[in-house]
DNA sequence: CTTGTTAATTCAACTGGATTGAGTTAATCA
DNA sequence: TGATTAACTCAATCCAGTTGAATTAACAAG
C-alpha cells in the first residue's frame, strides 16, 4: 500500500476561489449559521467577494437562507446554513472479513449505514463489493451520483512494509498497490485512504465530540489501540501515514512495563473474560455484561485504567491538545468507566486552571466509527481550504 | 504568555502572489540552483507567472541569477538561486540570565552571534537588552536595517499557567503580555516566540541534519529535555504551544518507572558527575571529560541510554517520522556516544527495509542552537507559502 | 556546416476573481 | 419621525495568472 503526501500548490484565480469557497463552507459550518459581513470579518475577504461566493453556494445547493437575524442594529444579516443535503460523502472500512459502509450528509448526519461479510479481502473482490455497496447506498437513499462529493477509504495499517507488520491485520494482495489511485479510479471519485485511528478522530470532528476542537487527540479502541492526532484541524499523519501506532509502546508498572496493547484492548478484554470463563465476542454482549455487574469485567476496567492514563499523561505532554477523545469499538458504559476510574497526572502541561473543556471525553460515533471516519474525511475535505495541500 | 494561533485567511490577487513568491523562492532554496520551467512544473503555475515572481525577487536581491544550464536538448534554463545576503533573520534566546542573539542570512549562515548575561528579566529590561543587541548585529554586520526579515524569539516554556510552571524556568513579569505582539512592536518587524526545542528543530530544518526532512522529531538537551515535531514541514505546536513536553514523561525500567528528564538530560549529568565529586559546569568541559574517557560520564552515557531509547521507540511510533535528531546543549561526542549506545527498538512503524536515512541523526547546529533556531522560525517562514497560516 | 528538433523563455492579449466606493435597504434608537 | 447603524448590492477597476503565438538557444542528424 503506498501512500501519497500532499503538496503546495500555486494559487491562481480558480484555484483561490475553490479556497476561499472551503473557506466560507467551513464558517457557515462551524458557526450553524451566519451572514456575508460575519464571514467576511472572519475571512479577510470582502463583502462583495463573500456575497458572489455564497450566490454560487446556493445556487449548487450547498447553502440555503435562513431569515433575517433581528434583534441588532442596522440591516438585519440573512443568514445562511450549510443545506445538509447538499452533499454526500461515502465512506467505507475494509477489514479482512467483513466491509462496512456509510453514506453521510454534509452535516455529518448518517443516511445509509451497512455491513457486509467479505469472502475474499484480494483487490478484485473489494472493489466489486464496495462498488455494489456504493450502488446499493444510492438506490436505498435516492441520492443522486453527482452529489457524492467523495469516497473515503479505512484499512488495517500499518501502511507499506514496517517491523511491525503482522500478515493477520494486513490485507492480502495489496501491497504494491496505491491505494488512494486504485479507488479513485474505481469510484471516479477523489479517494482518501486512511487507517481507522485516523479516519475516527476525523469522525468526532464532524460530527462528534471533537465538533468544536482544532486540536486534539483520539484514542481508537479497534483490535488494538490506536490514536489519531489532529492539529490545527488536520491529521497528522506522519512521513508514511502510520503516525499514532500508541499500542506498542512500552508503559511504565510496577513490575517493569508492559505493552500498552495488551493491557488495554479488545484482545487484552477478551483474554481476561476468557480466563474467567466467559465469552463475550462483541460490543453487545460487553455492554450486557456491565450492566449485570460482571465481577471479572470491572476488574478488567479498573486493571486497564491506570496504563490509559499513563498513555492518556503521554498523549498530552507531547501534543498539547484541547482534549483527549476516547472512542471506537468499546460500549459507551465502558469508556465512561475507564474515564471515571482513571487518575489524571496533576503535573502535565494539559492541567491547566483556565481549560474550558474536560481533559477527557467520550467519542459520540458508537459502532461504525471507523466507516463513518472515512466518510467523515472527505466531509471534513469539504469545508478546508486546499491551497496549501492540494493533492 | 499570551500564545496566538494562526488562522486561515481567504485568498485575493496580493495574498496569493505573495503565496507564490513564497512557493518559488522555497523551489529555489530546497533546488540549489534551478530554472523556470522546473519550477513552474513543480508549483502548477504557469512559466509566465514564475517568470513574472523571479522578476520580482531577482529586482529585490533576493534571487540570483547563476548561468544557463547546459547539456540538454532545447534552448537552456537560465538558472537562479538564493541570494543569501537578499535577507536576514535576527533570533534572539531570553534565559533567566542570559541573553543569546543571533542573525542568520537566507541561507541559514550564521552572520552575528553574541551571548551577554542579564541582570533583569523583566519585560523592560528584557526589551532594552535585545535592541541593544539588534543595533549591535547591525553596525557590526553593515546589513541595512530594511533587509531584515523578521525577528524569532525563545522563551522557556511552558506556555501559559499550567500545573507544570516552575517559578525558576518561567519569566517573572511576561504572565500577562503577549510577547508576540509585544516583541512586533519594540522591533518594528514581526515577531514570533517559541519554545527551546521547537525552535531548535526547526534551525535543523533551515541550516541543519534535517534540511532534506518534512517530517521528524528532534530531541532537545536542554536544561532538561525537550521535542520538538515537525509534520509537513510546520511545527505542531499544539493547542496552547507546549506541545513536546516529554521531559515529563514516565519511562518504564526495571525497578517500576521513572520520569525522562531526570535520567537524561544536564541536570542529570551535572547530578552524576556532582556525586562523584566532578564538576562540569559547561558542554566544554564536558566535551574535554569525554575526551579524557571519564569512567563517570561514560557511565552516564551508557545509562541514560536506555531511557533515551525508549523515548525515540516513543516518538517513533506515535509519529512516523522520517527521522529522530538529537541535539541540543551536549557536545556532539556525547551525542555520538548516545546514538551508539542506544538499543532501537526493532519492532516499530521506523524499522523499514526502504528507509534512506538512519533513524537517528545528530543534529548540527551546537551550541546556540536556541538562538539559531530563533532565527531560523524567520527563515523558514520567508520560504513557507501563507495562504493556509497567515497569522 | 546546414537543417531539424527540442525546450526554455518572452510578448501581448485575455480572463477570472477580488477590491473599491457609492448607493440602497432595513432595522434600532432617540 | 428622523438619525444612526450596519448589511448588502451595483458597477467600475485592478491585480495577477493564463493562453497561445513568437523567439531564442542549445543539441542531433545528415
Amino acid at each position: 500500500m503506498v501512500v501519497r503526501l500532499d503538496q503546495i500548490v500555486g494559487a491562481n484565480a480558480e484555484r483561490s476561489r475553490s479556497h476561499n469557497r472551503q473557506l466560507v463552507l467551513g464558517h457557515v459550518r462551524r458557526a450553524g449559521q451566519v451572514g456575508r459581513a460575519e464571514i467576511a470579518r472572519a475571512s479577510g475577504l470582502s463583502t462583495q467577494a463573500v456575497s458572489n461566493i455564497i450566490a454560487d453556494l446556493e445556487r449548487e445547493g450547498l447553502l440555503v437562507e435562513q431569515g433575517r437575524l433581528q434583534g441588532a442594529r442596522g440591516m438585519p444579516a440573512i443568514q445562511y446554513a450549510v443545506n445538509p443535503r447538499g452533499g454526500f460523502a461515502f465512506g467505507i472500512e475494509i477489514r479482512p472479513g467483513a466491509v462496512f459502509a456509510v453514506m453521510l450528509d454534509l452535516l455529518g448526519n448518517t443516511v445509509f449505514s451497512h455491513r457486509c461479510t467479505l469472502s475474499s479481502a484480494l483487490p478484485d473482490a473489494v472493489t466489486a463489493k464496495v462498488l455494489a455497496l456504493r450502488d446499493l447506498a444510492l438506490s436505498q437513499t435516492g441520492v443522486p451520483a453527482d452529489r457524492i462529493l467523495g469516497a473515503g477509504v479505512v484499512v488495517p495499517g500499518p501502511f507499506g512494509t514496517t517491523s511491525l507488520k503482522d500478515e493477520a491485520t494486513e490485507l492480502p494482495g495489496w501491497a504494491q498497490i496505491d491505494m488512494s489511485a486504485w479507488f479513485t479510479r474505481a469510484f471516479g471519485l477523489p479517494a482518501h485512504v486512511e487507517n481507522d485511528a485516523n479516519a475516527a478522530a476525523m469522525a468526532e470532528h464532524v460530527s462528534g465530540a471533537a465538533r468544536e476542537l482544532s486540536h486534539y487527540a483520539f484514542l481508537y479502541f479497534g483490535t488494538g489501540l490506536g490514536l489519531g492526532l489532529v492539529s490545527e484541524g488536520r491529521l497528522v499523519r506522519g512521513a508514511f501515514g502510520n503516525a499514532g501506532e500508541i499500542g506498542h509502546v512500552t508503559m511504565p508498572t510496577a513490575s517493569g512495563g508492559v505493552v500498552l496493547e495488551q493491557a488495554v484492548s479488545r484482545l487484552s478484554i477478551a483474554r481476561h473474560l476468557a480466563g474467567h470463563g466467559i465469552d463475550a465476542p462483541d460490543s453487545a454482549s460487553l455492554a450486557q455484561l456491565y450492566d449485570q455487574g460482571c465481577p471479572a469485567l470491572i476488574d478488567w476496567l479498573d486493571q486497564a485504567a491506570l496504563p490509559l492514563a499513563h498513555a492518556v499523561s503521554l498523549v498530552e505532554n507531547l501534543f498539547d491538545p484541547q482534549a483527549v477523545i476516547l472512542g471506537g469499538a468499546l460500549p459507551d458504559t465502558l469508556i465512561d468507566h475507564l474515564i471515571a476510574a482513571m487518575p489524571l497526572d496533576e503535573r502535565s502541561v494539559a492541567n491547566r486552571p483556565d481549560r474550558t473543556t474536560p481533559r477527557l471525553l467520550r467519542g459520540a460515533s458508537g459502532r461504525m466509527t471507523a466507516a463513518l471516519g472515512a466518510a467523515s474525511l472527505i466531509v471534513n475535505r469539504t469545508f478546508t481550504p486546499q491551497l496549501a495541500v492540494a493533492v
